[in-house]
DNA sequence: ATTGAGACCTGTCGGC
DNA sequence: TGCCGACAGGTCTCAA
């Protein structure tokens, strides 16, 4: 899609989530993409009007990419971009938990999904400190502390789980116990940025190279498995927190 | 204001 | 085999 223009745009039903916006296609069609961007869980195509395609998968949507002329059509395939490079993207979403959107020039700080959205988890600005500051006072779990995208933008269920278990901490502890009563860090603090950090990275570095499938995950989906820090070897729990399912080392993680 | 529960929607899987 | 409930990687809304 990068510095590719949109040929067409074919929309196989009038919402996702929520409905595409009024003349999504029109819009679109005629316009360069010059340069393809991501903020949490949200894709952002920024176009040659200055505009901004942003787009969600959701829990089960996925984009492939076919030859034009060759573009299979299958269940689900809600939108479809054929560009000028010869690409056709198709968007694929059974659930339609998807999500997509175009923004006026300059008006994507104040987008109703993006402007709440903590510091990115890899971006020098997400350390101890800002950690610290977000959970203090929070009444709530440090795993539904790291879902609130308010707190850390992008962390999903699954690497919430990973992350806490890298950093040895319980899901159930108080968000509120990794600062102290003035914001500022506790050794846990550190701990769970340096894993986040590190789980997110090494899930990139894992996805560039091979599928999803597989013993990928340290807890998340293993319950009754036995815990893989060295020298452990606790089952892994699986316990529900806001609706979620959470997974962890109750004998390694405090 | 914060927090948790329920809703959105379809597919898959395990148990009976 | 077939049916039924539980559950799924996200986010929004609503009520307490």
């Amino acid at each position: 899609m990068e510095h590719a223009r949109f040929l067409d745009v074919t929309l196989g039903r009038p919402d996702l989530r929520a409905p595409f916006p009024r003349h999504f296609r029109t819009r679109l069609r005629g316009q360069l993409v010059s340069s393809l961007n991501r903020r949490a869980k949200y894709l952002l195509a920024a176009l040659s009007s200055r505009e901004t395609l942003v787009m969600h998968l959701g829990m089960s949507g996925s984009f492939r990419v076919e030859a034009d002329g060759a573009a299979e059509r299958l269940p689900h395939d809600h939108v479809v971009f054929r560009m000028s490079s010869g690409a056709v993207v198709i968007f694929n979403d059974p659930r339609r938990f998807g999500f997509m959107d175009i923004v006026g020039a300059g008006a994507l700080g104040i987008h109703p999904v993006l402007s709440a959205l903590g510091p990115e988890p890899l971006s020098p600005g997400f350390d101890a400190f800002a950690l610290a500051r977000a959970c203090r006072g929070k009444k709530t779990s440090l795993k539904a502390a790291l879902l609130d995208q308010r707190v850390v933008a992008g962390l999903g269920n699954i690497y919430a789980s990973e992350a806490l278990h890298l950093a040895r901490l319980s899901p159930l502890r108080a968000a509120s116990t990794i600062a102290t009563p003035s914001g500022l860090p506790r050794a846990p603090a550190h701990r769970l940025v340096a894993a986040i950090k590190s789980v997110l990275a090494a899930a990139i570095e894992r996805a560039a190279r091979e599928a999803y499938r597989g013993e990928r995950f340290r807890v998340y989906d293993r319950e009754l498995a036995a815990c893989r820090r060295r020298g452990c070897g606790g089952a892994i729990k699986r316990r529900t927190q806001g609706g979620r399912s959470t997974f962890f080392c109750p004998r390694c993680q405090r």
